[in-house]
DNA sequence: CTTGACTCTATAGTGGCTACAGGGATTCTA
DNA sequence: TAGAATCCCTGTAGCCACTATAGAGTCAAG
């Protein structure tokens, strides 16, 4: 069985664009073509695209698809650079976390400062963004 | 006191670069220049690019800033857009933490499929990428 | 035979910078 | 006063992961 295009991008839930994409970063192999020039998809490479997605929807770099990819062609090799990769992804995630905890608190902080309707000139919000005490340079 | 633009770089922790960015954006007035042709700055455009500073930190996009920019230029109006500029700008920071608390927890679930030192071939991980129950078309 | 849905390539745009390349201006030191 | 170091200039391209056009070709149904 053969899917084109858009098939295989219904399939696993994204754009034809997007699959094109992928073909160009080299994260798909190059697929057959019908004779009025269009993509030819099997099953294998709708599984492929499918993992790449699934990779996607965990924030997964396309780098660091390709290198699982690589992996996967190498069943013999060791799973080492798998879970660490995996591992690196948490940190980052945790990470972005961690500053967006942050952020939160700035900002419910500064939406605080104002209560409703007045004239921007005494607006606390604004002020609060004006009497800046950290964008300053770093004390010698 | 006129500033050079290293100057007013270091004064409000940021690039150069981003100083003449934020200058093509429209973000920062035209500055005066030198008769070597080197911008020059004064204390007002100082602080408007440390409040565009402190604005980034706490990732305000920059069409937001450039509302908070034209608020301030009219101080008798009233302030009701500004706070919901910054309501929306708290939602966003919430859907993605949750987004991201949602993520982490897939990743140490996949992470979880792998004890360690195996032959990628069955590799819990890898295998939990590619058996993804999630990208198949939505089902009608 | 026409319509409409699909596909093709190539190119540019998104956001918020960052990093050159290839020159000119200024300032410090010998 | 020469040379070196450090600044600054413009213009362009790169980053990431797509997304969105434009303008053309393909194919099946009615
Ligand atoms: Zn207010
Ligand atoms: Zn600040
Ligand atoms: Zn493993
Ligand atoms: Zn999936």
């Amino acid at each position: 069985m053969r899917y084109r295009i858009g098939e295989v991008a219904r399939l696993s839930d994204c754009k034809v664009e997007t699959v094109r994409f992928y073909e160009q970063m080299g994260l798909l192999p190059v697929p057959a073509r019908s004779s009025g020039n269009f993509r030819l998809y099997n099953e294998s490479q709708l599984g492929q695209l499918r993992f790449i997605r699934h990779c996607r929807s965990l924030d997964i770099p396309l780098e660091d698809i390709r290198r699982l990819l690589v992996s996967q062609k190498h069943p013999e090799e060791n799973c080492a650079d798998i879970n660490q990769l995996i591992d690196e992804q948490i940190d980052r995630v945790e990470s972005r976390m961690q500053s967006l905890q942050q952020l939160r608190k700035q900002l419910v902080e500064l939406r605080s400062q104002c209560s409703g309707k007045m004239p921007t000139s005494s607006c606390g919000i604004l002020q609060g963004l004006s009497d800046c005490a950290c964008h300053y340079p770093a004390e010698r």
